[in-house]
DNA sequence: ATTGGCATGTAACCAGTTACATGATTCC
DNA sequence: GGAATCATGTAACTGGTTACATGCCAAT
């Protein structure tokens, strides 16, 4: 039951709706936590019912209207809480890497192509991350900003996930040279 | 239905009970790929009743008997179909980075030791991977071991656990280090 | 004496995925 | 004219987690 956790983490930064939280989640958010438009819903539902979000239908025309959830002064408690319990190890998933472990029986280059296409969509990322990165720094050292702010958390999941798709990148590049020097066999 | 094909990925290495998958998988598998104990008996049954593994009991004195999983003819084939197929994008849940997120609301302390308990993990495992890395290329170069061996995919999963630690490892220092420097406020 | 490792399983429950549905608007 | 975006939802299903159970052996 931490999806309903990662939805509040992500309140803490202002309203949104599911849609919102749906695309990208948020954008340091979607690191760590995937989750579908349903479960998102579906969640944010429950979570209204037993106080820990508001929603406030916001009437748009040329659009349709969309509810805005915001935490609760209970929602907030409930977070607190959370980050006092121990956490669960980290559940990852990753296709990729199975047909990458089965690439020695299986059909190269469908396995290469797949390399290629993380290689891109890694590099959109992390250049989106950087964006995000410059936006918070404004200038500044990560010194001077540590010192004026008053939430670190973001800034912090932010270069784990900056981190991680840098890393995607040179293994996906390691990869796919490797491949290829043995592509004649 | 991927976890499947964890298991047949996993196969390829030789003969394993649901034992030996529950406990670190295999030890690059494990770095992509999550699974309880539970999960792992209940789809070696249904992979067995589908012809995809053949199980061998091997009773043994002083402990209790195992069932020794391995790979099929159709198993094969079916791991090599995957391959072919579109990978789903990447799931991830760290509750860990949640904690993070929150944690200018949440209590310090609490999340400071939290990451204190990764780097420390992280470390363990990135010294596992580099002994297993130290046996797989025994004394040659990369170039030396890619000429001779025939299965590139173990290797090249191993080296993507390996960074992913070593990057653990770099951003639980960072955050330590950040959040030391703010406990004074 | 008790903890921990070996080795497997059942059952109940909860979380996550997929398919389907709606309807206006904006972009190509 | 057709696809993509905005915005929400229901229902059926599949996959994953938790709790409980067994029993022997080795080590502390």
């Amino acid at each position: 039951m931490a999806l309903r956790h990662a939805i509040l983490a992500t309140l803490l930064e202002g309203e949104a709706s599911g849609y919102d939280l749906s695309k990208g989640f948020d954008a340091s958010v979607a690191n760590f936590w995937m989750a579908t438009p349903q479960q998102l819903y579906k969640e944010l539902e429950a979570m209204q019912a037993q106080g820990l979000v508001t929603a406030r239908i916001v009437e748009q025309d040329r659009r349709p209207n969309k509810r805005l959830y915001s935490l609760t002064e209970a929602g907030r408690a409930e977070l607190s809480e959370f980050t006092k319990r121990p956490a669960k190890p980290t559940a990852i998933r990753d296709e990729l890497l199975v047909k990458v472990q089965a690439l020695d029986v299986g059909d190269a280059d469908s396995v290469r192509t797949a390399i290629a296409g993380l290689l891109e969509l890694s590099r959109t990322k992390l250049a989106r991350y950087d964006r995000i990165r410059a936006r918070l720094l404004a200038g500044r050292t990560e010194e001077e900003y540590f010192d004026v702010i008053d939430r670190v958390g973001p800034y912090l999941t932010l270069m784990r996930g900056r981190a991680f798709e840098k890393e995607n990148i040179r293994w996906a590049e390691q990869a796919l040279s490797v491949l290829e020097h043995r592509s004649g066999r």
